[in-house]
DNA sequence: AATGAATGAGATTTCATTCAT
DNA sequence: GATGAATGAAATCTCATTCAT
């Protein structure tokens, strides 16, 4: 029946369509992970993401474009949105910087994104663009957002007086330890890391080496 | 008779032999360090060491080795050399803690090892084993280094009780830190890096968060 | 419905495409004739064949393996096919012989197939598992099959009690002459070599030397 | 002194004539037979001679020469050498035949000339100049010696009317096939072949089938 | 005469990109 | 829109040859 009525070019392959693009990131995303920029072929590429070589073309003009848009593409919806609620948020800087900090980590630790930086921190040399883009895009982002809620604390008291941006960067450090040894050494090794601890110990560290000098009784 | 007594005299030819290596290592670290390890040509290095390409190959076998012998040559001087003197040094903790960061910080600022990281975690797909020599030869021995010193200070009582080796991580996170934005973001960036005082704040938080419950009035 | 019924029609590139391995291959050893192994580019053979360098590793992953592969395939076709009929044929030995060799030599002297036993002696050092290969493959089975031929021939009386494995050696080591001085020396002689005149005196003689010792008086 | 009368065109290649070394052309041959032409490397038969790369050009101005030395050097001593005596010989030319037979496989089966005229069929393409003096010095003067002798034969009655040229290449014909199979078949065979037996079986029916018609009773 | 470090042309192979279907 | 055969520039690596010592 239905059949019949056959709209010549339908659905089906409109949404595959309109998908694609998505698709061929994803597979991109992974086989950058795994070979580096340059390592990657397209066709990797194309078999993983379920089409042909030629197929890409149709939607990114050149491999260099795969690989912007795909550090274009995640930083939306990346450290930013995990910081989403930080101007409504009111209670003390240290559960915020927590609950950041437990978001960013999650990230991490679970989805692919984490080795968008380490490829750009590889590739750095032959696309400083992009490494650029991300530190103006991410990082700076970032910080500025951490540096406003430390700016609180300090304003209320909570946190001794110490330049702000650079607390924020301190505070962000070991969440990059913890990405790098995720994508670059922790297949060769035998013994896990416990990376929840390893930040709880930090912020047990770090949240009591910012308390002002607590003369209290 | 004099054949006898004949000085073995190395001729100019011998003695650039003998200091060939040595340039290629330099040439190829450098070009490696601005254009990552595929993008590094061969002919590249050559040039930079004022060679020509087939020169490379009567020392090095191939490219990949030119990339692992300068990883291995580098390890024994860098940072286990910075850490020399740990078993003698008698001073406190903190002490020890903050002459070896200052060493170690000095070298990734001023020297053009800290790119050699940098490329493994660029290329650690690539060179699984070299990740895995890496880890090994350098991180661990300096992870173990530190824990020792710092568990000594724990024993000491001059720091809290906390896992050793996690703590010793979180000190060289920020140095970390470091090393990546000076090879990766500095020279995208106009306002300079303060890396003297992001350390001194560094030591200071930590330090701090580390010391014994406050000594009660 | 109809596109279950569609027509699988090859399109032209495709017929192309189940064409291009022959196409190279025969391009491969008209190249490898005239140059040997070592002196045949590549790009030599991609010419010839109507295609760029590249696209021979589109079939092929290395010129060794195209070599190999037109070892390969010539054998089913070759000596064995010639003597296809040994089994049904029932005339007497020295018919099935004359035969075979005309048929065996029709193929040394029009084809160019002939350069490849040349091209395998000059590589033995080289590729041994060919040199082994085309042994097996072709030398010992065309033995065997003349072997048997003879044993039959002397069962019946018609040849002399002699080994017949080294009688079928020897039976064609002047095919062998022929196919050395086609491919090595015809070109540097002036003067013709009569190949069926050779052979003739060579059937003459030789099966007037194996005749059993001449029936009494 | 006599560096002022010299004499402009003294041949310097017959002073490095006299000069040259024996032992890089030994070097040469053992090289050229086990990897074939192109596959030699000039380190290789250096390093056999006990010299290095250099010294080789000291006597021979390319690779391409010294192969063609070794092919001309080995020519004076080879087949020839072994038929000198053929204008004194005076007994049956069987006898001669077979003498002669006996001293070419000799040096087939023993000496490593048996290598050069293998490399020269793999090498007639690039080399054709070299095919043509092999077979112009080496195979014509053998033929021509061995047609003398036979012709010689007919004329006694001891053999039968026949074209003496192509009953001479008959007769070479198994030792080339010997020559072959054991400089490119051999070393990749597990049974032996047993070239003596091979050889007397050869005479034995080429001979008998050389006979005249058993003059009957 | 001999050395051996250095050269550089040339070969194989890879792969991003194109385009006819 | 999708395909995949074909391209060709560029990279690695080899090795015959040169030449200062």
């Amino acid at each position: 029946m239905d059949t019949l009525t056959t709209e010549p070019h339908l659905r089906h392959w409109q949404r595959r369509k309109q998908a694609r693009p998505g698709e061929i990131l994803d597979a991109a995303l992974a086989v950058f992970a795994e070979k580096g920029y340059a390592g990657a072929r397209m066709e990797d590429i194309a078999i993983k993401a379920g089409v042909t070589k030629g197929t890409i073309y149709l939607y990114f003009p050149s491999k260099e474009e795969v690989f912007k848009s795909l550090a274009r593409e995640h930083v939306g919806q990346s450290l930013i949105a995990a910081a989403g609620h930080a101007e409504t948020f009111d209670g003390s800087a240290f559960d915020f910087l927590k609950t950041f900090y437990a978001r960013f980590m999650d990230m991490v630790l679970t989805s692919d994104i984490a080795v968008l930086p380490k490829i750009i921190i590889g590739e750095s040399g032959n696309f400083p663009e992009l490494a650029r883009f991300w530190r103006e895009e991410v990082i700076e982002k970032a910080i500025t957002l951490l540096s406003s809620v430390i700016a609180k604390g300090i304003a209320r008291g909570e946190i001794r007086a110490l330049p702000a941006d650079y607390v924020a960067k301190l505070i962000m450090a070991p969440a990059l330890m913890c990405l790098i040894w995720r994508t670059t050494f922790e297949k060769t090794s035998d013994h896990a890391f416990d990376y929840p601890e390893y930040l709880a110990i930090h912020c047990d560290i770090f949240f009591k080496g910012l308390a002002p000098e607590g003369p209290k009784p």
